[in-house]
DNA sequence: AGCGAACCCAAACCTTTGTTTAAGGGTAAT
DNA sequence: ATTACCCTTAAACAAAGGTTTGGGTTCGCT
């Protein structure tokens, strides 16, 4: 392997961010990951993260609920709104159970009282990360097919739609006023550009577009 | 609205199940929703509801974690064995993080620590009543597409799964051994059953019974 | 002004699909 | 044994889809 080869797999492997104010239990946490091979950065606030972390990376977040400034549910809606689908794992030193559901409904993975052993710590990670994983590779699923269609002209796009609803060549010519002919040149280019050779593969690529 | 129309209304109205060994609760919780007209029922042990309760109708489940024999988890794994999917909102009154996790990791809609205020209560429960909604809709909408499924021979079966890979009539002769005549009608015939008109909509209707 | 892109149409041809009618063989239940 | 259902095929035609070739307009950008 070469070194150009390893750095792209080095920035691309799956990092655990740890924003918490406490020195101690970022040591620690970067510490245990550490220890296992895995890649790990630490943060002493959410502002603190939010400016200098790569929120797209492939990976998970390792949080403290309380927090100066941003309370835990706010943090997960900032990092949605910043595009980030990170999954969270929340830790606390006095949380309740109804600030358990709150996180859990909202979509955290998992939370996690203080203090707790290396091995919750880390199962919490891997579950993290493998639904991370997950996550992404149904993401780029979608943005594979919407890298098509953006290959595709507006009219080009509306003559698909209307094969995807089962619509007829002559029914189609009808609803855009045009041709049975120039239709089926459309959709021609449609087929090629989407890279399908049957409607039924087309009609489930437009699914899954629509669907997200 | 005759009588019996009314009947099957009442029965079809949603219900809360109450689970509670503690009596003061039960009648508490039955007060509760009868006040707001609501259809509710209490057992005094899971192996009482699992006995005496219809788990398919609609509705939800209000249950306390610490019963005596089966506790919050196993309770849904029987549940859920048993076939019904009725949302579950678990009370404590002595619960942790940890076991919320769990419960909520498993699909619990809510959990409430005791003592709790009607209004958290109650919005646990209309919020769970409108999750089993929509998870009968969703339920009803694949039993309907199964349903057609069942009027299907075995031969028209295959000859729809091959259709909906967006394989031609000749391609699937060939699959099957038989001539491109036998296919097309079968073809015929697979899409009058299932109530469609184009690939498109077979297409659709299959992926909806794939996925579940 | 020229260029490219998107959009439009037509003739001709071929392939695929849809439909009708008629008919034979197998199997399982009454 | 009769009935019913499923699976199979053929001939022949109608309808829809796919492809090629060639040509046209408009619009925006350089």
């Amino acid at each position: 392997m070469n070194n150009a080869t390893k750095i792209v797999q080095e920035t691309s492997d799956p990092i655990v961010y740890v924003v918490d104010d406490d020195l101690g239990v970022r040591d620690a946490l970067l510490e245990l990951f550490m220890s296992m091979k895995m890649k790990a950065a630490t943060f002493d606030s959410p502002s603190d993260f939010l400016e200098r972390a790569d929120i797209k990376r492939a990976g998970c977040i390792v949080l403290d609920v309380r927090m100066p400034g941003l309370n835990g549910l706010d943090f997960q809606n900032h990092l949605d709104t910043a595009g980030s689908k990170m999954p969270i794992i929340f830790m606390t030193g006095y949380g309740d159970i109804p600030m358990t559901v709150r996180a859990m409904k909202a979509g955290a993975t998992d939370f996690i009282p203080k203090p707790f052993s290396d091995n919750v710590m880390l199962a919490a990670v891997e579950n993290a990360i493998r639904v991370d994983g997950e996550r992404r590779k149904s993401a780029a699923a979608i943005g594979a097919v919407n890298s098509l269609v953006q290959t595709l002209t507006p009219r080009e796009r509306e003559v698909m739609f209307e094969v995807a609803k089962g619509l007829m060549n002559k029914q189609i010519a009808f609803e855009l006023g045009i041709t049975e002919m120039t239709v089926k040149l459309h959709r021609m280019s449609v087929m090629r550009k989407m890279e399908v050779r049957s409607v039924a593969d087309l009609v489930r690529k437009v699914e899954q577009i629509r669907e997200a």
